[in-house]
DNA sequence: CAGTATTTGTTCGTATGTATA
DNA sequence: ATATACATACGAACAAATACT
C-alpha cells in the first residue's frame, strides 16, 4: 500500500502499519538496522533515515548498543494532559447547552480546557470524532453523549481502545449497555415510573405513550412506564404506544393520523420529552382536543418549552447543568483514581403544573 | 561554548549561537550545505545531519532547490496547529447553540478540533480565558464573541498580544472598535433601520425602543433606529428610549413601571431582541394591552421565541448557523493568508408576521 | 569479570534525482 | 535552459554503548 516514491518513506509506512496492526507492540524491540537492511534490500543509511523520521515523531526510540524500540506513547504523553473532549449529539436542543455549560464551568475551574465536537446523532460522525480523538492522542478524558444508544452501535471497539489506553470516559444521558463505562444521567426508568404513577393517582386508566426508539433513554422511560402500569395492576396496551425516532420528532405532524388513532380512547398520554409534548399539544389543539380537559399530557425535561405555551406541562425535571457538573467532576475523579466508579443517576422529581386533569 | 565531541553537534551549536547572537536573523537564508561543508571541513552528510536536527527542532526550514532558512518561530509553531479556540458569552441562549454548531461543522470538516470556553459575559472571565489561551500557546486561531462590547474593555492588550503572535482572531456578533480585528456579524445598523422603517411605513409615528446598553449590537441597532427616524423626518425622543443591560433582560419585570411609563403614548416599540420582546409581550398582556391592536412590537433575531407564543413577531432574522460557518471559513482563510480581510456583515432581512398593526 | 558479538552513532565519499531561482 | 541547492540512495569504516557468553 501507501507508495511514497522514496524507499525510506515506504519503510516508514511499513513500520507504522506494523504498529497499527499490533504486529509491533509498544515497548517491544524492533528489528535491528541491519536486519531491516537485508529485509528491504536497501542500504543501512536508508533504514536509519526511516527510523530517524519515526523517532522524531515519537513513535520509535533508539538506544545505542541496545536496539530500536516501539515507544510506549501512552505513559509518556499522558502526564501533562489538561484537555478534555466533550462530544454531544447536538447543541441546539434545549438540554445540551446547559449541560455543556455545566461541564465547561467545572473543567475550566480545574485548569482543563474543553474540546468539543458534535455527532449530529450519526454513527458515522461518532466514528470520525473518536478516531480523531485517538489519533491526536492528547486528551486526558472524554465526556460523551451516546449516539442512538437504543440501537446497536458499531463503534464500540473505539471506546474499548480508549479504555485500553487508560483514557477515562463518562457517558451522559444514556450509555451503551455492552460497555463497562460509567454514565451520569437522569434515572430515566424512575422518571417514567413517577410520571406514570402520577397519572394513575389522578385516576387515569387508559394511558398512551410516545417514546423514542433509537436511544436508551426512550427504552428506560418506556420501562418505567410499563412498570408503573403493572404495579397498579393495569395492562400496557401496545396499541396505545407510539415509537418515534430522531427524525420523527422534528416533524411529528407527518405521523398525525397514526398518532391520533393510537391515542383513541386514552385520557392521558406520556410524552418522551417536552419537545414531543409541545408538538403534540399543537397537534391536539388543531384537532379541537382540549388539554387537560379532553386529554392529560405529561412529559420529561422541564425545559423552557414546558412553560412557554398557554398550557404549562406537568413533567419530570431534567438536571441539565447539574448533570454536566456531575459528569465533569466524576471524570476528574476517574483521572485521579482510575478505579473510581463514575456512575451516577439523578433521582426523578415531578413538577406539577396544569396539563393533567383529575378524574374520579 | 558547548563542545559536544561530534562534529555535527558542534555545527548545531554554532548555528544556534549565530541565531542567538542575531548574526542569523529569522527568515534569512542560511549558508548552503556545500558552503558549510567547506567552512567546517566536514562532509556534506555531516552538515545535513546537523541541519536535520535543527529542522526537527523547528529552528531551520529546508526548501528543496531554494535553500535553508532560519525559521520565524511564530510560524514554526503555528504550522502543525489544528486547534481553534471558540469563546462565547453563553451557550444557553437561543442564538449561540446554532452559531457554535455552524462553527464546529466547518472546522471539523477542515481537520481542526474546537476548543470551547464561556465568558458568561464577564470581563474577568474573558481575561482568564485569554490568558489561558496565550499561556498554552497551541491554538491556530480564535473565534470570539465580544464581552460587553458596548462599554470600555480592559482586556484589549490581550487581544493585541494574540495579534503580535500572529494568531488570527475573528469576532462574532459584535467587535471592539479600538482593535483592528475583523468581525462577522449581522449588520445591526441595517437591522435597526429596516425594522424601524417598516414601522414607519405602517403608519407609526411614536415609536419607542428598548436597547441593550452594554454591547455593541445594542448601540448599532439604536443607531439604525435613529437613522430611520431621522430619514423619515421624525424626532427620536429620549423619553421613549429604554436602555437595559444583560442583567435586566432576565428580569424585565423589575423595571415594569419605568418601561410602561416610557412607552406611554407610543403605538409601536422596537425590542433589542426576541427575548426582550417575549418578556415585554408577557408584561403588556398582563396590563391588558393588546398586541398588535394597542401596541405594535418588532424585534431582532427570529429565534424560536418569535413564533412560540400566540403572537408571532415581525422581526429581522439572525443568520445564526450561517454566521458561525462564515466566521469559521474566514478564520481559516486568515490562517492561510494573514492579510485576508475577515470582515463580513450579513444583510438584515425582515420577516413579516402579525405583531404590527397598520395605522392610517 | 573479561572478551566478543551486536546494535546504534558518527563520518566520509560518491552518485543521481528534483525543485527553485 | 542552466546553475544552484536540497533530497535520496548506496557503500564503507570506525566509534561507542550494550548484551551475551
Amino acid at each position: 500500500m501507501s507508495k511514497s516514491q522514496s524507499k525510506y518513506m515506504e519503510l516508514v509506512s511499513w513500520i507504522k502499519e506494523q504498529i497499527a496492526s499490533k504486529t509491533f507492540l509498544p515497548g517491544q524491540k524492533m528489528h535491528s538496522e541491519n536486519e531491516l537492511k537485508d529485509m528491504f534490500h536497501v542500504s543501512r543509511q536508508t533504514v536509519r533515515h526511516a527510523i530517524s523520521v519515526l523517532e522524531s515523531e515519537g513513535i520509535l526510540i533508539r538506544i545505542q548498543g541496545s536496539g530500536t524500540y516501539i515507544n510506549d506513547k501512552r505513559q509518556a504523553n499522558l502526564e501533562n494532559r489538561t484537555r478534555i473532549s466533550v462530544v454531544t449529539t447536538y447543541v441546539d436542543g434545549y438540554i445540551f447547552p446547559k449541560t455543556i455549560q455545566g461541564i465547561e464551568n467545572v473543567l475550566f475551574e480545574n485548569g482543563y480546557s474543553v474540546q468539543i465536537a458534535f455527532t449530529n446523532n450519526q454513527g458515522s460522525r461518532e466514528k470520525t470524532i473518536l478516531e480523531d480523538i485517538l489519533s491526536r492522542d492528547e486528551v486526558a478524558g472524554v465526556i460523551m453523549e451516546t449516539t442512538k444508544s437504543g440501537i446497536p452501535n458499531s463503534n464500540l471497539y473505539l471506546y474499548k481502545e480508549l479504555q485500553k489506553r487508560g483514557i477515562p470516559v463518562v457517558f451522559i444521558n444514556s450509555y451503551y449497555p455492552l460497555l463497562s463505562i460509567p454514565h451520569v444521567s437522569l434515572n430515566d426508568r424512575m422518571a417514567g415510573e413517577k410520571v406514570t404513577e402520577h397519572l394513575i393517582e389522578m385516576g387515569h386508566k387508559k394511558i398512551g405513550g410516545i417514546f423514542k426508539l433509537d436511544d436508551g433513554q426512550g427504552h428506560m422511560r418506556y420501562a418505567g412506564y410499563t412498570e408503573a402500569m403493572q404495579n397498579a395492576g393495569m395492562i400496557v396496551e401496545d396499541a396505545h404506544v407510539i415509537w418515534i425516532d430522531t427524525e420523527d420528532i422534528k416533524n411529528l405532524n407527518k405521523r398525525k393520523a397514526a398518532i391520533l388513532e393510537r391515542l383513541e380512547g386514552c385520557s392521558a398520554v406520556f410524552c418522551y420529552n417536552d419537545q414531543v409534548a409541545f408538538e403534540l399539544l399543537e397537534m391536539l389543539k388543531k384537532e379541537g382536543i382540549a388539554i387537560p380537559e379532553d386529554m392529560s399530557v405529561v412529559s420529561i425535561d422541564d425545559s423552557d418549552l414546558a412553560v412557554l405555551g398557554d398550557i404549562a406541562l406537568t413533567c419530570i425535571s431534567h438536571p441539565m447543568d447539574k448533570l454536566g457538573e456531575k459528569a465533569a467532576n466524576n471524570l476528574l475523579r476517574m483521572i485521579d483514581n482510575p478505579s473510581y466508579d463514575g456512575n451516577y443517576e439523578f433521582d426523578a422529581k415531578l413538577t406539577l403544573r396544569n396539563s393533567v386533569k383529575k378524574l374520579n
